[in-house]
DNA sequence: GCAAAATTTAAACAAGTGTTTAATTTTTTT
DNA sequence: AAAAAAATTAAACACTTGTTTAAATTTTGC
């Protein structure tokens, strides 16, 4: 009754490699089919339909895509250390998957899920206690009047949208793919500057 | 043999509204015949195809989305007022069209078009010296020492990304529309701070 | 090894795709 | 008003879409 997973495993695999690059509408599930290197109907007999087998890619991107923030937050750091940290480990996973914040952005501004972020997403992070050690940082002076949801969308702009705007960018400079990489390397470390410098004051007590 | 034009420039308004909403993948020509409220056949009797109908939406759309800074860099400010009126500007142009940075980069990802970004799009901006102003500055020691393309990433991350992250922003948050366009004014003002307090030395002469 | 279950396949399904054709209506020119 | 040109339409084109069916193959439990 039970067999080889790996074929599940398989179309899974291939359908994130396809739905990443091409998106939803992009792409038929024959393309998928293809990259499997089998039939059309093995994607509706282990997934009921192409926005199931969707939805459970674009979750999995999604846990991702938030996981690697948990594991910065749960450690014992400063806040600033955690930002700093926050930035450094952001960068290397996106390096690693530079199509994921595309993807997720695109997903939702299309509606292709609708769902309203369901709460073992969320709650993973609210349960590391980062929000109350902003806010205590905020209390002691530490850190600057800001809400952490601009904290937030300042964060999310500069590690997300370096990664989305390659292309764009690369031709309005007439850049190699080699020099858009030196810049994205020198623009993790203006942000990381950039922002601990805006956020946290440098004297405390004065 | 001329006959009243408002017949292809609905057709193009039609395609701008449906091809910015849905994307070239996400639409049918047909959806776009219905937004007209005519026939299918009309679109290639104007525009020989779908695809040639979507490069001219393009190219519209991309002029509009560099044009916006051009007149900025045209006028004779310094060069720090010059980054904080585009900051300004930027924010209340994708205010009145949210869709435009996610349509450009969506489209560019997609290699919905391949082109390495025409001349004419970029020489207006370099014929407007803002290069040469920024690099008179940073020999001046007005400005810090960074390159120009990463203070343009570093704009554009800050004044592009926040409208691209509405939908996960919202739910990450779990906030309203409203909400969230508290937040993006906060933003502008945050980031127009942020990054004239990081490019421009205070004290030029000490 | 055999029957039952699970897996994989090829083929077909109806509906939707972009595009073309040919006929019809409207506008322009004379 | 008649002829020519342009604009608009409905219908059909060949092809792709996601999904289903039913048959064939492989694996499993005994």
């Amino acid at each position: 009754m039970k067999r080889d997973l790996s074929t599940e495993e398989k179309i899974k695999a291939a359908a994130k490699k396809v739905f990443m690059t091409k998106g939803f509408d992009g792409c038929s599930v024959r393309d998928i089919a293809k990259e499997v290197g089998s039939n059309v109907a093995l994607l509706n007999y282990y997934f009921r339909s192409k926005e199931k087998l969707f939805e459970l890619i674009f979750e999995g991107a999604m846990s991702d895509f938030l996981q690697s923030m948990i594991a910065v937050f749960s450690s014992e750091l400063s806040l600033k250390e955690k930002v700093e940290q926050l930035i450094d480990k952001e960068f290397s996973f996106f390096l690693e998957h530079p199509e994921l914040p595309m993807f997720i952005l695109q997903s939702l501004h299309q509606n292709k899920t609708d769902a309203p972020m369901p709460s073992h997403f969320l709650e993973p992070i609210a349960n590391t206690g980062i929000f109350e050690q902003f806010e205590r940082a905020k209390a002691n002076g530490e850190v600057r009047d800001i809400s952490i949801r601009n904290v937030t969308l300042l964060l999310m702009s500069n590690v997300h949208y370096p990664f989305m705007s390659k292309k764009l960018t690369m031709q309005f400079h007439g850049i190699s793919q080699a020099e858009f990489d030196e810049d994205l390397k020198k623009h993790k470390e203006i942000v990381k500057e950039l922002i601990t410098n805006y956020l946290f004051i440098s004297n405390p007590k004065a």
